[in-house]
DNA sequence: GTAAATAGTGAATCATTATTCATTCTTTGT
DNA sequence: ACAAAGAATGAATAATGATTCACTATTTAC
C-alpha cells in the first residue's frame, strides 16, 4: 500500500526511452553502430549508463531496435512509391528511385543499415529488411505480371536480385572511406548512378531495353 | 660473424608460415572468422601463439591474408570460365553459374567471403574481392558489346549490379542459420536457384528473354 | 666448442567496454 | 510524515582473447 506505477510515472520513462533512442540514433547517423558506445549514449539522453539497462536488455537489443526504427522509415517510403499511380514496371521504377536517392542523402545511415558489420542480433534484422524489400518488390512483379507489363518469371527470385543489385551498387558509393559528405544536393532524377541501376534492374524485370 | 639466414632456415619458415595459413583456411572453413581462434590456430599448426606474431603483424593480417588467398581461388575460377569459348554473353552465363555453384558447394566459406561481418582490414579486401569480379564482368560486358551479342550500356555499372544480385541471391541460402550442409550434391546446371539467378542477370544484361 | 644471432615459446598482460549492483533518490498511498 | 516500492545512479567489475616479451632453444660461422 505504497507506490504504485502512476501515469506520469510512466509517462516519464516513456520519455527518457524515447530520449534514449533518439540519441542512439542520432550517434549511429553520425558515425554507425560500431562506434556508437553505450556511455555517449546515455550522456546525451541525460541518464546514467545503467539507466539504458531499464529500458533495454543489452546494447545489441537496443541497436536493434534502432535498426528497426531506421529501416521502418525506409521500408515505408519504398511501400508508398509502391502504392502511388501507374502499372507494375512504373511503379517499380519510382521506388527503386525512392530507395536510392534517400540513400545518398543520408549516406551513413544508409551504409550502417546496408553494408557495416553489425552483431548477430542487428544482422537479424538487416535480413529482415531486405526481407521485407523483397517482399514489398515481388508483389509488385506480381500484379506488373498480371497486367502484362512485365513477363513471367520467379518473382521472388527477381525481388532478391533487385534488393541484391540496388545494394551492390550503392555499398561504393556510401562507404565512409568514398563518401565526403557532399551529395546532399543530389538532384531528384538526375543523379546518372541511380538512372543506370535503374536502367538494369527495369531490363532484368522486364528484358525490355530502353 | 655468427647466424646467417640459411636457405634450409627460410624454407623450414616457409612451411611453418603455410601450415599457419592452411589451419587458419580450415578454421575459417570451419566456422567463419569470427570464431576462428589465434590460439586453436596455433594449437592446429603445432606452433606456439607467438610464432603466429613473427609471420604475422595481427590476427586481422592473417585474416586478411586468408580472405585473399580463398578470393583469388574464386575469382581465377571466374576468370577461367569467362575465358573459355563463345561470345560475350555466353561466356558471362558460364561464369555466373561457376560463381554460384562453387558458392553453395562449399557454403560456409563462401558466406565468409561473401556476408560474415568482418573486421576493417578484411572488409577492405572483400571490397577489393567485389571489384575483382566487377572488373572482370565489365570487360566481358564490353567485349560482348563489341561483337554485338550485349547491348551497349554502362559496362561498369552493369557488372556492379551482377555482383549484387548473385551475392544477395546467394545470402540467404548460404547463411549459417539456414544451411544443412546437404547442399554439395547439386547437380551441374540443375539448381533451380541458379538458374533463375542466372535469367534475371542475362536479362537485365541483354534486355533479352529466353 | 663457442659465441653471436635469430627463432620459438606461452604464461602473463593489456585493453576495451558492456554490464552489474549496492546504494541513493523519488514517488506514492495512507 | 512515513514506509513501501520502484527508479536511477555510476563506479567497480567482468569477460574475453589478442598481443606481448622475457626467456629458452636452435642455428650458424669460426
Amino acid at each position: 500500500m505504497a507506490y504504485r506505477e502512476t501515469e506520469k510515472m510512466r509517462q516519464r520513462k516513456a520519455e527518457a526511452r524515447k530520449r534514449i533512442v533518439n540519441c542512439t540514433y542520432q550517434c549511429v547517423a553520425e558515425g554507425g553502430f560500431r562506434s556508437a558506445r553505450v556511455t555517449r549514449i546515455a550522456g546525451l539522453a541525460g541518464v546514467a549508463t545503467g539507466t539504458i539497462y531499464r529500458h533495454f536488455e543489452s546494447r545489441e537489443d537496443l541497436f536493434a531496435e534502432i535498426f528497426r526504427l531506421a529501416t521502418q522509415r525506409e521500408v515505408d517510403k519504398v511501400a508508398e512509391a509502391l502504392a502511388s499511380a501507374g502499372n507494375g514496371a512504373e511503379r517499380l521504377e519510382r521506388a527503386l528511385r525512392q530507395f536510392a536517392e534517400r540513400a545518398l542523402k543520408g549516406p551513413q545511415m544508409a551504409w550502417s543499415l546496408i553494408a557495416e558489420p553489425v552483431d548477430p542480433k542487428v544482422e537479424e534484422e538487416r535480413l529482415a529488411y531486405r526481407k521485407a524489400y523483397a517482399n514489398l518488390f515481388e508483389k509488385a512483379i506480381r500484379e506488373g505480371i498480371e497486367e502484362g507489363c512485365i513477363p513471367d518469371q520467379d518473382a521472388r527470385q527477381s525481388s532478391t536480385c533487385l534488393v541484391g543489385a540496388i545494394a551492390e551498387s550503392l555499398v561504393g558509393p556510401l562507404s565512409p572511406t568514398q563518401t565526403s559528405q557532399g551529395n546532399s544536393a543530389t538532384q531528384d532524377n538526375n543523379d546518372p548512378l541511380v538512372n543506370s541501376i535503374i536502367r538494369f534492374c527495369m531490363q532484368g524485370l522486364t528484358g525490355t531495353r530502353r
